[in-house]
DNA sequence: TTGTAAGCGTTATCAC
DNA sequence: GTGATAACGCTTACAA
């Protein structure tokens, strides 16, 4: 049906040559046991034929992929783009291919798509989960089969497995402190979806910075939402406004709501940083792109990338001295003018 | 050497139920002389055991894969990042997985993602070049072998190959005109690496409208870059400014480099709009961000995506009509401050 | 409606 | 150093 042209194999070049495929096989990957002209024999005229190996039956033979699976919420997320480039450069680098699937933050397309990488026999999976993702069996099946599995960024509350993070719960700590520092007193969060592990640890660093204080906590300062973006930030801080509750300071568990807060009190003539400070998480690009620069959190999305796939491969080969079953990267305190007061 | 369980294969499922592997393959795709009793017991039996096609088993047999092919530039820049989750969206859709690999722009890693790409056999390929791309040997010798190969975006000179892209000729005419209609008659343009066809189409465009409207073309107006971001937006700018060639308007073919232009204008004083009218291209997210926001040719990346793996499907799929060649999408001019004056 | 058997291209084991 | 051969798990004529 298709009208490809049949691809050559060893069988075509072990005839041409008059020696056994096998040999041809041993040749290619530079045996220690084959003659060293054979060796040159081989390769030559599989260049000249357009020789390449069938991945397929080379996989099927050895009962295993060079193939990482990725699965993600979203590929068009900054931080999720620096964090599969990252993989994919690393992979590449060490001879793996990557596969990648998108969930779309639901819990459906996550399950038919962990299924469809399990199929493929990858040879790790490397998962940071939907929203919706509250039960784990489609992940759990696939670790108990044996398959690396490393958990990035958002993880799940429950299995035990590896994971590549950075310290939400000391970031969150930070940018409060840094708040503080710089003269707040009334600080709001914009929070993301409690169920996610990762928003409840900034959560609870914001807490226990104001706490170490003495700051006395404000619950109506606090905000969350699942979906927090750019329109959330702004409506948040217009409420926090319209309500009398005006903080002097802001810590945004996302950027993009970061820059949803700095357009209202743009719109609304509130001084920033004089009257409102801000800071975000993440360091997006945005940050400097915004006026004044945003003050953000620096995360290490492609490093974690990178860090993500070592430990996979480390976990897929027992030869490797195993991985820690956690990782932790640095994040850094990213100052611009957004939260810098004079004076301070 | 893994300590892999092993998996369940049609073997297993057929000694238990006392059948044919062969039955068990053919009940598990609901094939048509297989007795209804049979395909429910197969089917039954394969949950239970947590049965999963070996894909690789498969695939070698009916020697061909569902995975498609892509090769881009960079994974984690905008646009790229939301044509990949088209082409994501739209192949699991249709039950085919995605396998990426980015260049970095380097012609040597495009040539040996390539070939890794060709071992694995994919169904198709879906390209967008490198910067430093001029030769085509290692994307031609695909297309030989008879694998579907679309091109997108950056797309080669010579090859008469099937591709899906924007025009970019009337993209860059009506960004043009639009700052002519605005009172532009000095209108810089800020231009992207020319021995990219899309760079050269836009500059076309861009030098079209002004012939079309009677303004003299001023060579020192138009500057070009193959590595056009924010920092050669700014340098380029004060350049201009620095010279005694104020422009009136400015058309960068990039919305990052407009980004550079603006944050220039702010530093020296210039008025946007109305000492300096500035439109990019892309639509990127930046430009709601920026302020004023930024005017821009909206590019329908995630569509372009969908589009592309469609035309793959189409061309490795006899049975289907042909695909048109040259697919075009279209753009629109979203129009925001940056370029509005008023009295216009 | 089901079974038999060949073969996809590779690699590992054993023999020479 | 090299060759013969048997898998890997699946699909698909062809046979029954």
């Amino acid at each position: 049906m298709n009208k490809r042209k049949k691809q050559v194999t060893i069988y075509d070049l072990a005839t041409e040559l008059k020696v056994a495929p096998s040999t041809v096989s041993r040749a290619l990957k530079d045996h220690s046991s084959i003659g060293k002209e054979t060796i040159a024999a081989v390769k030559e005229l599989a260049r000249k034929r357009g020789y390449r190996t069938n991945t397929m039956a080379s996989n099927l033979r050895k009962q295993q992929t060079t193939t990482i699976g990725v699965l993600v919420p979203w590929i068009n997320h900054p931080f999720i783009s620096n964090l599969i480039a990252g993989i994919e450069a690393e992979a590449r680098a060490a001879g793996y291919e990557v596969i990648i699937s998108q969930s779309q933050d639901s819990y459906e397309n996550e399950v038919a798509n962990a299924r469809a990488l399990f199929s493929s026999r990858i040879h790790a999976l490397i998962v940071s989960l939907a929203m919706e993702t509250t039960h784990y069996d489609h992940i759990t099946e696939i670790i108990q089969s044996g398959t690396p599995v490393i958990f990035v960024d958002r993880i799940p509350w429950e299995i035990e497995g590896y994971r590549v993070m950075i310290d939400n719960f000391s970031t969150a700590r930070v940018a409060t402190q840094h708040l503080i520092d710089q003269g707040c007193r009334r600080i709001a969060l914009l929070g993301g979806a409690r169920n996610q592990v990762i928003y409840h640890e900034r959560e609870s660093g914001y807490r226990t910075a104001l706490q170490e204080n003495g700051i006395e906590i404000d619950e109506r300062l606090i905000l969350a939402s699942g979906q927090l973006g750019q329109e959330e930030g702004y409506r948040f801080t217009r409420h926090l406004f319209d309500e009398n509750l005006a903080p002097d300071g802001l810590f945004s568990t996302m950027d993009i709501a970061a820059v949803g807060a700095m357009k209202y009190a743009r719109s609304a003539g509130i001084c920033i940083p004089e009257q409102l400070a801000v800071i975000g998480f993440n360091d997006d690009p945005v940050c400097e792109i915004i006026e004044p620069g945003l003050s953000s959190m620096s995360h290490p999305a492609t490093e974690m990338g990178r860090k993500a796939l070592q430990q996979a491969l480390r976990l897929a080969n027992p030869k490797k001295p195993p991985p820690a079953s956690e990782v932790n990267l640095a994040t850094g305190l990213v100052i611009r003018a957004s939260s810098l007061r004079t004076g301070h």
